[in-house]
DNA sequence: TCGAAAGTGTGATTCAAGTCACACATTCTT
DNA sequence: AAGAATGTGTGACTTGAATCACACTTTCGA
């Protein structure tokens, strides 16, 4: 828990004391290669924070086609927060990629922490922040680039993601078919 | 400001003294059609609350060419949030559609306001929580949609934007042409 | 360790949407 | 009230990326 705990003081600083605390509202878990963490369908009781692992976060339209919404690695926070925040069913799946260790808050948890500690409360926003920026940055590639584009601002932003996960997903992340990314950087002006 | 009032209690009450000290952090503006909120380049000082009236905020490419990256009626917030939070110079621009009346808001006024009074913190964070959920069906419908479902399902959730604004701003914020999006319409089998 | 499954590159073909071009309608502006 | 600017529909043509198809490679699981 060590790792959270430096997670949260990037943010803000946190006596033992207010850790030991916090620590309460979450539960660990350890997730397998394959193994869904979540699934369309589902509610959605948690948000994870990921000590160690990677995750994709997808969903499938009617005809089974998978688009990749997030992928997520090692301190990060994954779930599916339309379906978390408004308690509706899921229409997301959330997959693990690779041996993963992750540590769960419910809503009621973290609605809890974020009232009882304004620190936390300030935590949350933060974090949001960032994801919301990061968002919008990905909407503006999304509408804007050519897929060449999209690729090379996604293999700078996100080395690791680019050299651990098969070409297929950040072809369904980019919006572009598999074909078209690999042809992207093999007839392509592309350094891998 | 007495719309501010009731939009911050959508979210959390707070008491007339409490109110008297929040107004205090915002300045008002009058905008006119076609005035620059914000312009390509500029440090971005302030978010946005609108009280009346209708934006647009979108960039430019290398060519020149628009892309929406949000539409902002009375009630909602507005601002370049990647260069307001990040402190970084903005490369959008929010341009103003219809006459309109907003309330400005610095980032060390909103600091100031989330860490004095804990349920401001709680206010600006219910609101990105809004904002990012929003912002993830959006991609998802980027990803996946055909620009007739993209359409549709923006038709569906912002009819006010739809009847307003010229098509080819719509088509902007779809990310197709105007040319295609209007032949969706009239050739296709679609109802307005 | 061997067969199956998953990942990857590349050609041929198709097609949806972009681009260009123009006519007409609507609304600003002075 | 007239002319300019802006908005909108529609045809013809072009094109970039999706799709389909297949070979080869790597990884995984029993």
């Amino acid at each position: 828990m060590d790792k959270l705990r430096k997670h949260i003081e990037e943010i803000t600083p946190v006596s033992d004391q207010e850790f030991e605390y916090i620590k309460t509202f979450f539960s660990e878990k350890k997730v397998r290669k394959h193994q869904y963490l979540l699934q369309d369908g589902d509610m959605v009781t948690c948000e994870y924070w990921i000590a160690k692992g990677i995750f994709r976060a997808f969903y499938l339209d009617k005809e089974g086609k998978e688009y990749i919404v997030q992928f997520a690695l090692e301190n990060w926070w994954l779930s599916d927060y339309n379906a978390f925040f408004g308690q509706v069913p899921s229409n997301m799946n959330i997959v693990c990629m690779e041996e993963a260790e992750v540590y769960c808050l419910t809503l009621l948890s973290r609605e809890k922490l974020a009232s009882e500690m304004h620190k936390m409360e300030h935590f949350f926003r933060m974090k949001l922040t960032k994801g919301y920026s990061a968002q919008q940055r990905r909407i503006c590639s999304l509408l804007s680039g050519s897929p060449k584009q999209r690729y090379e601002e996604f293999a700078k932003m996100y080395p690791g993601i680019v050299s651990k996960v098969p070409k297929k997903y950040i072809a369904e992340y980019l919006g572009v078919s598999r074909e078209t990314l690999s042809r992207l950087y093999s007839g392509g002006n592309l350094q891998t």
